[in-house]
DNA sequence: TATTGTTATACTCTATAACTATA
DNA sequence: TATAGTTATAGAGTATAACAATA
């Protein structure tokens, strides 16, 4: 029972010398302060691409399960699609299963916006970090999984007018 | 010249679908979030363990090289190493050949302290992301390349009392 | 005059608590 | 009574501007 994970083991008794939480808050914060600029003229920051992102991906979802999936407080939610609805980029439904409810769902012009936005952010990403096309995978695959484990199990997509890709 | 440096091509006519920033600003943020509790009984939050790091790892600092290591504002070390001194994790020593200037180091303290913080954040970083050692491996080189490119190039190391590993 | 560090201050991001409406 | 969303408010985190000491 004891070692039946053995490749996961960790050996406590030395220092760990690979953490990522100190690269992961630096990159993060250098991301937010560099993307500023670049995002400015979509009226965007990282985070509203971030809910962006996950409307797309995920489908319509209620304003609750937002939250949890982008691991904000729900009151930050509000603020975050106001913004976002203020610019038709999603549309706030009344669910009528319960009207206590809001379902989210991204709209066309959220789906046009994000993509232009993408290619903007993926420009920075190359400047910025500079690895390769191959590096960039297996990085991006790492941290997708890490992010699938962070938020409790992957979440299941929902069918709606998805974006045309 | 055009296809110097295929591996780094990417196609810029679809739609990138390997966005790092949002998974990246999405992780930073629940580490943050759930870091605060494990740290709280070390007196200290991410981004002190990511200026001891630093200081352990590089050496000897002026508090505008920190600033600039640390991607942060020159405003925002004087009350990050205010936190650290006040607990004599590091220690601020006025250069002789520029008075001006405040050099910092990290004490034995800081050092000993550092590596308790090291083992908490790593058992944290086991349960949240769940990665084996060699995705954790990986996604460390990863992350320090891209953070080395993205600090401009990698700092040289500076001969220090450096922490007993 | 320019630079290092500091203080005072404001702005942004996120969290806590109280309120409305539905269930 | 409990839940989804909202508002108001407070607390971190970070940045801007003005000041002191030194170059």
């Amino acid at each position: 029972m004891l070692n039946m994970n053995d490749q996961t083991v960790n050996n406590d008794l030395s220092a760990p010398d690979e953490l990522l939480s100190p690269l992961l808050d630096y990159l993060a914060r250098r991301l937010r302060a560099e993307a500023e600029a670049d995002l400015h003229p979509f009226g965007l920051k990282i985070r509203h691409v971030v809910a962006l992102t996950v409307l797309r991906d995920l489908g319509e979802r209620a304003q609750s399960q937002m939250s949890e999936a982008l691991g904000m407080d729900a009151t930050g939610i509000v603020a975050l699609l106001n913004d976002l609805e203020s610019q038709n980029l999603i549309e706030r439904r009344r669910a009528v299963q319960d009207r206590r409810r809001h379902n989210v769902v991204i709209t066309g012009a959220g789906c046009r916006r994000l993509a232009e936005v993408e290619h903007t952010v993926a420009g920075l990403e190359r400047r910025m970090f500079g690895l390769s096309g191959q590096e960039t995978t297996a990085l991006y695959q790492l941290l997708q999984k890490a992010t699938a484990a962070a938020a409790g199990g992957p979440e299941e997509p929902v069918a709606g007018e998805d974006c045309a890709r």
